[in-house]
DNA sequence: GTCTATACATGGATAGAC
DNA sequence: GTCTATCCATGTATAGAC
């Protein structure tokens, strides 16, 4: 059991939350200060700068989706692991009208330094190598559809579940998020 | 001609632009004051608080892209409208990293006021509704692909567009873009 | 590690002179 | 309309005591 989390998870976890939220430039180290219970000094002692603090939180969220993917049984069918990973992908809209971090600091990416773009980028990556691969498989079985080569596809396919969680909050509703995976699977 | 513009064109204009770079969060009254060359206190007289500034950013914004929308030749088929539609979309990466307005304000619409979020809305729609008769144009002249209904259709394809802008941006490419386009081209 | 205290810049906003 | 002057809150960050 891991009940109690340090410090210095409850600040990332808290950052991570509210960067889903409002973005980078959305909220401070006051508003994580009274979300844990120290000062922010306390917070500075573990995140010198906002700028490592949202390095960790992507390293920290980045792994997270990656043991999310690897925990995907091979052996389903392609238009099962991707129900699953749609609906991986739109549940912290209900959580709390949160959506993709990495999604979310694409969107502030200009205002952050270099090595967060490089760690955003490469998150974009491993979800559209992911979602290539079971493109691919879906074509195959016949349970998916996807023109071209599936890598292309593959990022439409991503660049396509990144905006639709996005309208899916401005409009108070998941249904967007449903239209595009319905648009991947074969008609039955 | 119209090449002299007023203050508080000015203004809008700047505060468009950068809102499109950074956010709603991740520009100032002082950005805009040393843009335009007026004090902050100027500023305020036209645009008494961030928040109506940012509503009539978006309302002109919208009126611009509708604008454009109804200025596209409607005799044009339909793969023609839509290369339009996606070279004018990512114009403004070219221009200075920037994205559509209304897909940034999406991702800062936690930290937004209600009118604001209804004007967001408006603009999806409107492009929504503009993409959807092309499709169904698309789809019965044999030049675009679209499944089911092209009102979904269109969601999915509008929300490929933002979360591409986004990408493209990120990765410094274009290509992310002209992947989407293709996706709904039929095979020559 | 966490605190108090504080520095110092930034940001939104207003009052009142011109 | 635009300015100066100013207010006050917020935000990041640091020094040093405990």
């Amino acid at each position: 059991m891991n009940t109690k989390l340090t410090v210095r998870e409850q600040v990332l976890d808290h950052a991570i939350t509210l960067m889903m939220l409002r973005g980078y430039n959305g909220f401070s180290y006051r508003d994580l200060s009274e979300l844990v219970g120290v000062k922010t000094s306390s917070i500075h002692y573990y995140f010198p700068s906002k700028d490592d603090l949202v390095l960790e939180a992507v390293k920290q969220y980045s792994d997270e989706v990656v043991q999310a993917l690897q925990a995907v049984d091979p052996a389903l069918p392609a238009d099962q692991k991707l129900a699953m990973y749609t609906r991986f992908f739109g549940k912290t809209l209900g959580d709390g009208n949160q959506i993709c971090l990495c999604g979310m600091l694409a969107a502030d990416i200009e205002t952050l330094p270099e090595a967060v773009r490089e760690a955003v980028q490469a998150f974009f990556r491993t979800n559209e190598t992911w979602l290539a691969k079971v493109l691919a498989q879906g074509v195959k079985e016949g349970t998916l559809v996807a023109r071209g080569k599936p890598e292309s596809a593959a990022r439409t396919l991503f660049a396509a579940l990144q905006g639709s969680v996005l309208a899916s909050r401005l409009f108070h509703t998941k249904t967007r998020l449903e239209d595009v995976e319905a648009m991947w699977k074969a008609a039955p």
